[in-house]
DNA sequence: TGGTATCTTGACCCAACGGTCAACATACGC
DNA sequence: GCGTATGTTGACCGTTGGGTCAAGATACCA
């Protein structure tokens, strides 16, 4: 199939297959709590073969992080996509509610990871994250001096829409047993999709064009 | 001092000294990644006496969560004190930004909670919640109806009210770190509940009196 | 086909874990 | 003061944790 060296393809097939599994594991236990023989047994593979991939549960750890960091930025992008604040809008908080459906666990390694105090992290969040909201929060600055939208508190907002859409990743559980035991179909996670943004949109002042 | 016989004075003092200690080590660690070792040295007693008043892991866990549990409700007592949804959603939405303040740990060792699937809230979350969340969107609906609010989804507007409060109790560090490095003073924070309830107001088309 | 580099794995090591226990200390009713 | 119930603790136990290793299997190049 591959026409790449099969020793290749081997190695990469089985670290992404270690590191989902891994993701998982982290998003179920936090890093102490999670054990590598988990991880192992959650990839089919025996724990001396995650060893032989990743040196320690620390590397792997931060392995998986930078892997959710790239699909993270991926979604901040979509913000500046647009001029209009309701379009720009609409489109971030759609990302990051797509990113909750398709990505729980990497979220949920998110939260568990600044909620033990960020320490792999730190730097990241310190350096690359602050600079994104100083940038963000000018853009909305720039849209409330225009009248375009409420004047609202920008790193407010910011931290409105990322802890409303990531919070449909963090408690998913929640939200299910709330739900009688189902989980969100995919309709309805459109349907919801579509409320969350026309209440942030509501938030600063913008009523969906829709109603 | 206390006219209580002194046996017992000691006995409720060792065991609130454990549970804040187990909440800590709890909210930093979560269940499996907590230690009986580490909530003993921050209770600044041997592991020995932790056992002796919990006998295990799992029963000091529960009681934690059950103390979480009575001031969590307290606070959402406070969502029907109005008739005036404006009034009563400002009143909620404060008395939850006081509780992350407050409570930092709590939420978090909840937030964990969920994410490892809630094994030992599910029970709680399947009932007294899940009627609560009833009853409170019956009330929205009622708002809805008699147009003193726009029309959004009860559900969603809940949720995203939870997941913005909870958010300055669970993400606390990554606030500090984007603020550089300094926690939120208390009047700035008091200055960042009024934003929030803005925003939450907004969303449901009440815009704030005050400007 | 033979040699080398990479992959695979059961067995193993030691530290740390949750939990127990027996010996001792303290408080309190009598 | 004396006996008993409660509180305190260092030492200990069996298990599980992260990580290692050496011996074998597999893929690739010549």
């Amino acid at each position: 199939m591959g026409s790449l060296p099969r020793k290749i393809e081997i190695r990469e097939a089985n670290q992404a297959l270690i590191l989902e599994a891994a993701e998982k594991i982290f998003a179920m236990n936090g890093f102490k709590g999670a054990t590598t023989g988990a991880i192992a047994r959650e990839a089919g593979l025996p724990k001396a073969n995650v060893h032989y991939y990743f040196k320690t549960k620390l590397d792997l750890y931060r392995e998986v992080l930078r892997y959710i960091l790239s699909d993270w930025m991926s979604a901040a992008s979509t913000f500046e996509a647009h001029d209009d604040p309701a379009e720009a809008l609409r489109t971030y908080v759609t990302a990051k509610m797509a990113f909750s459906r398709k990505r729980p666990y990497g979220s949920r390694v998110w939260a568990r990871e600044i909620m033990s105090g960020a320490p792999v992290l730190e730097e990241f969040l310190g350096t690359t994250l602050k600079a994104w909201v100083k940038e963000r929060t000018g853009i909305i600055r720039c849209w409330i001096r225009a009248g375009k939208i409420k004047a609202v508190d920008p790193q407010a907002l910011l931290y409105m829409i990322w802890a409303t859409t990531q919070h449909y990743a963090d408690f998913e559980r929640q939200i299910i047993i709330l739900n009688s035991g189902n989980e969100l179909s995919e309709s309805r996670y459109r349907q919801r999709t579509r409320q969350v943004v026309d209440l942030v949109l509501g938030s600063v002042g913008l009523t969906s064009q829709v109603r």
